[in-house]
DNA sequence: TATCCGACAGGAA
DNA sequence: TTCCTGTCGGATA
């Protein structure tokens, strides 16, 4: 049973309406089998003892009565033991005018006049199977007018193939046209189901007229009445609409029977009460196909939004009112602030960000009004709404929630003021422009005028550099003005760029949700400096926070939220655990501190042994096998053992995995091709290496019974694993044998030198890795161009290197008296062994009076020291080119 | 030859 | 479903 089969049900329910099935014919509208349904009206199945009442165990409880009050019935019946004690989904009782029900497992109510219940279908989907969990916290008008959409879409569609631009764009327009008179008819805009009733009884039902039909009306509401002729007055009742809604000529789409009946149920939906500003993402999603997915998972939630609105500016206005507050003066002068004030969202989809933002103007110019005892009408424009939208049908919603948001607030305006502007025509809204926003040139959309208030915000796309397609490959290059740097940008950089550039000196400030990306490891580098060469600064940050929305499939991604303003001496906020803390300064790393960026580096910045990332296989996974193919492999083929080797990466060596690899050496080669499944995987190799679009990896198509990077050493070394959870108050790092294949997601030291591994596993080193590695999502992600090549050392004699061996064997001491464990479990902050986590702490102390002789007293501390060492060892190789001795470096400050 | 990261990915609870 | 935590290999220097 799909949804459309059973709304269909459901209506033949209505007509005749017959009371002694009704509860029959219900439970056979959502496909409970046949036989079952008659069992229950003989009686078989009906576990009640009470005359009329139904009791379907785990399905449904349902009671008619006359004239008793059906809401203290069904409280009663919500708690009685001998109805629970069959764990009906459902508890319906009826009078057969009201019908009130309970869905006891997402406790959602439903209270509505019986005649109506094809309208709230969904409510008793359960019984068909659907469950309507993922839709909780989500408007359920919202999600019904999609998913209505989308049928009616799929629909005209099928009768109307778009191939061109133009084709496509003419059915957006349309789709805008029609979810417009939707909304009108049930808003006040247009009389009562004006729309609906108009087509359902002026129109044939084969659908043959429809398109005639609408083309006519369209005219018609872009016609002002004075100048309409002789129109028939089901045409004429249609009020003139404007705003250029329906002022270019767009063909209706052809209609068959179905599509015009799909319109028509459209019509039928309760449209007054969806939400623009969530709606336009559904609406949008449902209309690319290749969205429809993961319906709206790129929409930004409403508390977001606000995370982004209300530092950007909205605090500064309630504030600015609160202190105006008794002075008319002071009030209009900050009306007319709010009245001049530009929004701008270069990345705008449906408009959410436009239409948050103006609804919140407006109630806060309702809220002036009221101090003021205004009786003035509400003149905020959306003239003053700007945006950029790649889709074309996102834009056209936007323009159209707009004017939806606009009508709402004027609703709403009505009902505290009783009075209100009328709702037609509309006005204009031009200021939503289709275009590629990374080559649009932003101040000819937005025009920057002198002494303008503009703010500009958004979500704009985020793609990391491998994501990247051509196009976005070229608009990065341009934005980073062919720079060989952009390469490894996000996409997204490109709007910080021009954002940057947009409110340079201007009385504009700008705040996006972005991807973390860009203010961690790498990145940095990229966009920062580039950000910082202009007059501007970052204002207020939100720490990383995982993308949520109400979408069933989320992005998974991990957001920020970043404000940059042009350099001023207002205090600064970064807001993190719920708290808004005020900050001196804010990076991009956005942290408090300088404006410091650490570059990676291919060389260490002070001598130490080399640190390389492990073997990359690039296999397709051939090379790669569990103890158990090994064995099964070796017990076949003995002489196959001296092929494997144990390869260990982050998750091998954290988690205790157990994994081996082919690792064939030249001379080995004779007898890797005389074992049969050693021979096929090789040929898979080469197989997957050749097939690769990557260029690279095809040529190590030439060398299938090798690792396509081979960093291994026969030396002893030590494993330093790149990704690792940030919970861990220490990396743990290891000591392996020459025999062990490293793989790429860790790196490796050829070398098993104790004071290295001091260093590395110290809480200094830990302090300046979380503060500079690159993240995976929230994780570690070490990197030795960033993290251990830049990481300040001081100059160690033997003795100390010495000295510091004892401190690490004394870790491995421990780790080895817990044998049975995983460093996962060893290094779990809330359960790590006191003696292990003690011998951690000498070794800090221990590494930390190689530095200076104070101990150190935060870890706030230790950053900021090591960066002023950075910084000093920065400067030195610039200026002489010669290694710093940090022994020396604090007794010269002193004197 | 060597990297750094992913509007993620995949197993565990 | 929610929580937790790290693979694999592309693209480019």
């Amino acid at each position: 049973m799909n949804i459309a089969q059973i709304e269909t049900a459901l209506q033949k329910i209505l007509k005749p309406f017959n009371k002694e099935s009704f509860i029959y014919d219900l439970l056979l509208a959502y496909g409970q089998p046949k036989a079952s349904i008659k069992r229950l009206q003989e009686g078989g199945l009906n576990l009640s003892k009470t005359a009329g009442e139904i009791i379907w165990k785990k399905k449904l409880f349902f009671k008619p009565v006359e004239g008793e009050d059906l809401h203290v019935l069904i409280d009663t019946i919500k708690a009685d033991d001998k109805v629970t004690k069959h764990d009906p989904r459902f508890i319906i009782v009826t009078d057969f005018q009201t019908l009130l029900a309970i869905d006891r497992k997402t406790s959602d109510t439903l209270d509505i006049p019986i005649l109506e219940i094809a309208k709230h279908f969904d409510f008793f989907l359960p019984w068909a199977g659907m469950e309507k969990a993922q839709h909780q916290n989500e408007n359920p008008a919202d999600v019904k007018a999609a998913e209505r959409m989308a049928k009616l879409y799929d629909e005209i569609k099928k009768d109307n193939p778009t191939k061109t631009p133009e084709e496509v764009h003419n059915l957006n327009v349309f789709l805008s046209r029609l979810l417009f008179c939707f909304f009108a008819e049930d808003t006040g805009i247009f009389e009562k189901v004006q729309f609906t009733n108009a087509i359902s009884s002026h129109t044939q039902t084969d659908g043959s007229d429809l398109q005639a039909y609408l083309d006519k009306l369209f005219v018609v509401m872009n016609t002002e009445n004075s100048k309409r002729k002789n129109l028939p007055h089901y045409l004429d009742a249609f009020p003139y609409v404007n705003g250029g809604l329906f002022r270019n000529k767009h063909q209706a789409p052809a209609f068959t029977r179905r599509s015009r009946q799909a319109l028509i149920d459209s019509g039928q939906l309760e449209w007054k009460d969806i939400n623009p500003d969530i709606f336009g993402s559904m609406i949008q999603a449902v209309i690319t196909p290749e969205h429809r997915g993961g319906l709206g998972m790129h929409y930004t939630s409403v508390p977001n939004i606000m995370k982004v609105i209300e530092p950007l500016f909205l605090n500064e206005l309630n504030e600015a009112f609160e202190s105006a507050k008794g002075n008319n003066k002071a009030l209009n002068q900050l009306l007319q602030r709010i009245w001049n004030i530009k929004l701008f969202d270069p990345a705008c989809g449906s408009g959410n960000f436009l239409i948050i933002a103006y609804k919140e103007l407006r109630r806060l110019e309702m809220r002036i009004f009221k101090a003021l005892s205004s009786l003035a009408f509400s003149n905020i424009n959306l003239g003053n709404f700007y945006g950029i939208e790649l889709d074309d049908f996102a834009h056209e919603i936007a323009t159209l929630s707009l004017w939806l948001a606009e009508h709402q607030m004027n609703q709403e305006f009505f009902k505290e003021f009783g009075r209100t502007k009328p709702a037609l025509p509309l006005k204009e809204t031009g200021n939503i422009v289709q275009g590629n926003a990374t080559r649009v040139d932003w101040e000819k959309v937005c025009p920057k005028i002198e002494g303008d208030e503009i703010y500009i915000l958004g979500n704009p796309p985020y793609y990391g550099a491998r994501v990247q397609d051509s196009e976005q490959k070229t608009d990065v290059r341009n934005a980073y003005n062919n720079e060989k740097i952009h390469k490894d940008a996000d996409y997204i950089s490109c709007w910080f760029i021009q954002a940057a550039e947009f409110i340079e000196n201007a009385n504009s400030r700008f705040a996006f949700v972005s991807t973390n990306s860009i203010c961690q490891g790498d990145h940095v580098a990229i966009l920062w400096p580039r950000i910082f060469k202009k007059s501007v600064e970052i204002f207020f940050a939100y720490e990383a926070f995982k993308w949520s929305n109400n979408a069933k499939d989320e992005a998974g991604v991990t957001c920020i939220i970043v404000g940059l303003r042009n350099i001023q001496s207002l205090p600064k906020f970064i807001y993190k655990n719920q708290l808004k803390i005020q900050v001196s300064n804010i990076n991009g790393y956005l942290a408090n501190a300088k404006n410091i960026i650490v570059e990676k580096r291919a060389d260490p910045i002070s001598p130490r042994p080399k640190m390389v990332m492990g073997s990359q296989a690039r296999d397709g996974g051939f090379l790669i096998l569990s103890p158990l193919e090994k064995e099964q492999i070796e017990s076949m083929y003995p002489a196959a053992s001296v092929l494997f080797r144990k390869l260990v990466g982050s998750e091998e060596f954290i988690n205790g995995i157990e994994r081996w690899c082919i690792w064939i050496s030249d001379n080995d080669l004779k007898i890797a091709e005389s074992i049969p499944p050693i021979q096929t995987r090789i040929k898979s190799v080469y197989q997957f290496r050749i097939s690769s679009k990557a260029k690279t990896t095809n040529g190590y198509s030439a060398i299938p019974h090798k690792f396509a990077q081979r960093a291994h050493k026969n030396t002893g070394s030590i494993i330093i694993p790149a990704v690792s959870s940030e919970r861990r108050d220490y990396i743990p790092f290891g000591f392996m044998d020459e025999k062990t294949i490293i793989s790429n997601r860790a790196f490796t030291i050829h070398e098993q030198a104790p004071y290295i591994f001091a260093f590395i596993s110290s809480k200094l080193h830990m302090v300046w890795v979380k503060a500079t590695a690159g993240r995976l999502e929230t994780r570690i992600n070490y990197s030795s161009g960033i993290c251990y090549n830049n990481f300040p050392m001081p100059m160690l004699s033997d003795n100390q290197k010495e000295s510091l061996a004892v401190f690490v064997f004394k870790i491995l001491e421990e780790r080895e008296s817990h044998s049975e464990k995983t460093l996962a479990q060893l290094y779990d902050p809330d359960k790590m062994p006191p003696g292990l986590k003690e011998a951690h702490h000498q070794l800090d102390l221990a590494v930390e009076r190689c530095y200076r002789s104070k101990p150190f007293e935060s870890d706030e501390e230790r950053l900021e020291y090591l960066f002023k060492l950075y910084e000093q060892m920065i400067e030195e190789e610039k200026t002489k080119g010669t290694l710093f001795e940090v022994e020396k470096r604090p007794t010269k400050k002193k004197k």
